[in-house]
Parts: structure tokens; C-alpha cells; sequence
RNA sequence: GGGCGGGUAGCUCAGGUGGUAGAGCAUCGGACUUUUAAUCCGGUGGCCGCGGGUUCGAGUCCCGCCCCGCUCACCA
């Protein structure tokens, strides 16, 4: 069937619009135009103009001389006279066009203009009788006109799959939508500088992974025409971050993407950002202690304070956060003490006494996992670290000095959302290589996320790496919890959806 | 993949027990030179997610499918 038969409303209200920009054309304008100069923001503009009204008198009222640009958000128009609101990126104005100040030709041009175009307007800013800062147009000019409505005014665009399919709408409609990313922006600027400021370099290395690494996940898979050849893009960048510690760095951070083919929920996007730094004569501890300082940093610089509320609940991110290792953590909140027996059997039916469901699959590592995950995790609200994790969970982390079945690890945990991980890096070439081949063990009994081994990865950790501790940081949930987000999808501008047919 | 909820005009939403699809905003025409969710008068606009079925008759009931959200499972 046709669009003509069809009749869309949509396409009558482009239709209208097409045939105002042909009449604006008509007359010699041009309706997509290439520069406009201005010489204010509109918050610029207001700000210089409060200013001027502090040293006013009645006799002289304050104006200031303007010429400001925007997208019309809205217009009441009222005969002779037309009230209109301009938004930039900074802020809002109200804007007069008068028939007498404009002209009577650009007055009837007015009709040509819409909600959604773009304008530049120079004039005066003055306050109304209302009290309103209005800029008093003496002239005015269509720089980008716009074919399609924009959502309604009042109610905004509350559509959640339109809000991420067509981001544009949502952006432009909500501004909630606009502070939240700049929020994001914000947590990122921020970590940056603190690791700039703590002598961290930062580093790009591959997105294409010819093996997969660093993390525990089903990839993506590629292929490369020239080297005929399959590439996997990252589940992580560390094993790439520790060959630089190898190669001599000694900080190092990366900020970027990593892709996990795997489900998606509130907390989980295909694609996320997170960012890893390695540290060399560092252990587990210490990086704890810096892991804490530079979260409340961020916290506070974002939340403007300790403290803020996610999701209805007031979390304290005061330091020093609470910690205390998965097992304690297990005893408290399961009531069972898995650590007492490192056997598998005995493991699983302390998980199931404590209303945990343990699948016949499941070894003794993931029986911890999944207690930790079912009773501990809903658990921790305010901030907390858990640390000492056991070996058959981490097979990149050191073995605890004292406790090989345990290895120096930890994970810092606010609001239920684990946002990051870090170890005591394993620097022993040969236990690494044992942690592989355990690994591939798994992979070849069906465990598809089990890792891969990395010969080369082995061949750097032979060359030497000094003792190192590593943290990864889900830069997503991070802005989740300072954005008050349910969902991963609020906090990353292009979601990942079901791509219409 | 399972469970629950949703999909009606461009946007935000109504549509007891089946009986000619509604409102506000937007849009179009008209009035109006101080409005600011402007106001007043008049109009346009609908594959009611898609496909079957039941029925004289389906937005409404039944079946299947698609898409979205939440949730459980897996994962960060």
C-alpha cells in the first residue's frame, strides 16, 4: 500500500512544512542556512542582562543588545504580536516579534516558521510587564527549518522505545534526558583528571582481539577480509593493559568500550564502558584505598556531596566504606560458611540449605558465585568492598599471600550494582598458565565462557611483569547510581535494541 | 528462553458487560500588539502493532506472531 491511500497525519504535517520552506524559498531566503553570528548563549545573554538591571533606575530601564540563536520551542501568538520560546544549548528566552518592530513583511513571514526550526534573532533584552527577560526581536532569520513535529510540549516524549531508538526526540524534548549524559560526561572528566593528576598514562589498545581475554564472557565475533582471518571484538582490554606494565609503564589506564555477547537487561548493554587502569608495585589493598578515594571523588563532584539517593534509597558513600571478604560477607547474610569446606558437594548443599538453587554443572567456584549473588549482593546497599575471592573465580588475580585457595581480589559494591573489579595481578608465568589450562579445561567441557589461553599473554608475563594491582570500573553503572537510572539504557545515548525490520 | 504488563491520531492519554473510535497538545483556517501549558471560534487528521478465528457485528473475546518495558534465569 501507498502513503497517498494511507493519508498519514504525519505525513500531512510534513507536507504543511515543505510547503512553507518552498514559500520561504520562494521569496529569496534560504531556508538551511550556513552560519548565524552570535553574540551571546541565551544564559550568557540573561546573565549579562541581570547584570546591567542591577545598576538600572526606573528612569533607565536595563536592556542589553543581543543577537541570539536557538531552536523555537514554543509561540503564542497573539495577532500583531508574537511571543516565542528560543532554546539553546545553555538555556531559554522568550522572544517578541512585534509587527511594527520587525517589519510587516517578516511579521507574515513569521507564519512560515515552526516549532522545531531554527532562528537567529537580534534585538534588545528587556524585561516584559510580566517580569519576563524577553529578547525584543528587530529582526529575526530562519537558519534550519524543521519537517517534522516534535512531541508534545507538556508531557515531553514519555515513549520508552521511542525515547532510544530516536534519541534525537528525547534529547530534545526532555531535558532530564540532556543533564543525564551530561552527567556521564561529567564521571568521566572527572576520573580522567584524578588519574592524570596521580600520574596515570592514558592508552588505546585493540578493540580486535585475535584472542579473546581479560575477562570471563562470551565475544563477538568478526572477520578481518585480508588475513582471512576471525577477530573477536574485546570482553576487556587487560591482558593488552598488563603488556604495557610489562613493556616498562608503570600506570596505565584505558576508557572505552568492551562487547559482551551475552543477555541484556537494566544492568547490561552489549556494549559498555568501562574503564581499566593497572598499577605497577601495587597490591589489592592499597588499590582499595585509592579505589574508595577516587570514587568519592566522583561522587562528590557529581552528587555534590558524600551522600545521594538511587532509586528511593539514601546511600552514604562517606569513607571509609565498609569491607569485609566474601566470606564473611556469605556468613552474614546467607548463614552458611562455605569456606569451612572447599569441597564442591559439601559447598552445594550449605547453598541449598540456605535457599539457594545449585545446578549438578556448577563447581565450587561458581556454587560461591551464585550464593554471593542470590544473598549477599541484594544485601549491599551502601557502599562496600568485598575482597578474597577464591581461586577457581579469578583466574588472572595472584593467589592470597597465606591462603592459595583464595586470591587477592575485591569488588566495590553500592546499591546493590557491583561496579567494579580489581586484583593483585598474577605475575607468575607458570601458575598463569596453570589458571589457563584450567580454564580450557572448562571450555572443553562445555563451559563457552571459560577463558582462552594466551600464549603470548604468557611469553610477556615470562619477560617479567613487576607486582601490579588492576581495577576495572563499569563507567555505566557508575552513571546509573549518580543519575538515579533504573535501567543501563538511561545512562548510554544509543541503546542497543531489536533493529525494526 | 519463562512469567507479568504494554502497543489506540505526530505527541500525551481515555475508550464498564462486543453495537457508527474520543480528549488535550500539535496541525490547518479565522479573531487578537504583553503572552508565557495564552485565549476564543471553526476544521483536518485513525491498517485501534500484524495475521487468523468466533460473531449479524471485534479496539474490546479466542489463537498465533512482532516490538517494548519489568522480572527470573545467564552475565558486568
Amino acid at each position: 500500500m501507498t502513503d497517498e491511500l494511507h493519508h498519514s497525519t504525519e505525513e500531512e504535517l510534513r507536507q504543511h512544512r515543505i510547503a512553507k520552506l518552498e514559500r520561504i524559498r520562494a521569496r529569496g531566503d534560504e531556508p538551511f542556512k550556513y552560519t548565524f553570528a552570535r553574540t551571546h548563549a541565551i544564559a550568557e545573554a540573561r546573565a549579562s542582562f541581570e547584570k546591567a538591571e542591577t545598576a538600572a533606575t526606573p528612569d533607565a530601564p536595563a536592556e542589553t543588545a543581543a543577537a541570539l540563536a536557538g531552536r523555537l520551542v514554543s509561540r503564542r501568538g497573539q495577532g500583531k504580536s508574537t511571543f516565542a520560546d528560543l532554546r539553546d544549548e545553555t538555556g531559554k528566552i522568550q522572544v517578541f516579534f512585534g509587527q511594527r518592530q520587525v517589519g510587516e513583511e517578516a511579521y507574515t513571514a513569521l507564519k512560515d516558521v515552526d516549532i522545531g526550526d531554527f532562528i537567529g534573532a537580534h534585538g534588545m533584552v528587556r524585561r516584559t510587564r510580566a517580569g519576563e527577560i524577553t529578547l525584543f526581536a528587530d529582526r529575526y532569520e530562519i537558519l534550519t527549518k524543521s519537517l517534522r513535529a516534535l512531541p508534545e510540549k507538556y508531557h515531553g516524549l514519555t515513549d520508552v522505545e521511542t525515547r532510544y531508538r530516536q534519541r534525537y526526540l528525547d534529547l530534545v524534548a526532555n531535558p532530564e534526558t540532556l543533564d543525564r549524559f551530561r552527567a556521564r560526561a561529567r564521571v568521566i572528566d572527572l576520573m580522567r583528571r584524578w588519574l592524570a593528576d596521580r600520574g596515570f598514562l592514558e592508552v588505546e589498545t585493540p578493540m580486535l582481539h585475535p584472542i579473546p581475554g581479560g575477562a570471563t564472557a562470551r565475544p563477538f565475533i568478526t572477520h578481518h577480509n585480508t588475513y582471512d582471518t576471525d577477530l573477536y571484538l574485546r570482553i576487556a582490554p587487560e591482558l593488552y593493559l598488563k603488556r604495557l606494565i610489562v613493556g616498562g609503564f608503570e600506570k596505565v589506564f584505558e576508557i572505552n568500550r568492551c562487547f559482551r555477547n551475552e543477555g541484556v537487561d537494566t544492568r547490561h548493554n552489549p556494549e559498555f564502558t568501562m574503564m581499566e587502569l593497572y598499577e605497577a608495585y601495587q597490591d589489592y589493598l592499597g588499590l582499595m584505598d585509592e579505589t574508595e578515594e577516587l570514587l568519592v571523588h566522583i561522587i562528590e563532584n557529581v552528587a555534590g556531596g558524600a551522600a545521594f539517593t538511587y532509586q528511593g534509597e539514601t546511600i552514604d558513600a562517606a569513607r571509609p566504606w565498609k569491607r569485609m571478604t566474601l566470606f564473611e560477607a556469605i556468613r552474614e547474610h546467607a548463614g552458611i560458611d562455605l569456606e569451612a569446606t572447599r569441597e564442591r558437594d559439601g559447598a552445594g548443599r550449605l547453598a541449598q540449605s540456605a535457599g539457594v538453587e545449585v545446578a549438578p554443572e556448577m563447581g565450587y567456584g561458581a556454587i560461591v558465585d551464585e550464593v554471593m549473588a542470590a544473598k549477599v549482593r541484594p544485601q549491599l546497599v551502601q557502599p562496600t568492598f568485598l575482597y578474597d575471592y577464591p581461586i577457581e573465580l579469578s583466574p588472572l588475580a595472584k593467589k592470597k599471600r597465606g591462603n592459595p585457595a583464595l586470591t587477592e581480589r575485591f569488588q566495590p559494591f553500592v546499591a546493590r550494582l557491583e561496579i567494579g573489579n580489581a586484583f593483585s595481578e598474577l605475575n607468575d608465568p607458570m601458575d598463569q598458565r596453570e589458571r589457563f589450562v584450567e580454564q580450557v579445561r572448562l571450555r572443553e567441557a562445555g563451559d563457552d565462557e571459560a577463558q582462552y589461553l594466551d600464549e603470548d599473554y604468557i611469553t610477556a608475563l615470562e619477560v617479567g611483569m613487576p607486582p601490579t594491582a588492576g581495577l576495572g570500573i563499569g563507567i555505566d553503572r557508575l552513571t546509573m547510581l549518580l543519575t538515579d537510572s533504573a535501567s543501563i539504557r538511561e545512562v548510554i545515548l544509543f541503546p542497543q535494541l531489536r533493529p525494526l525490520k
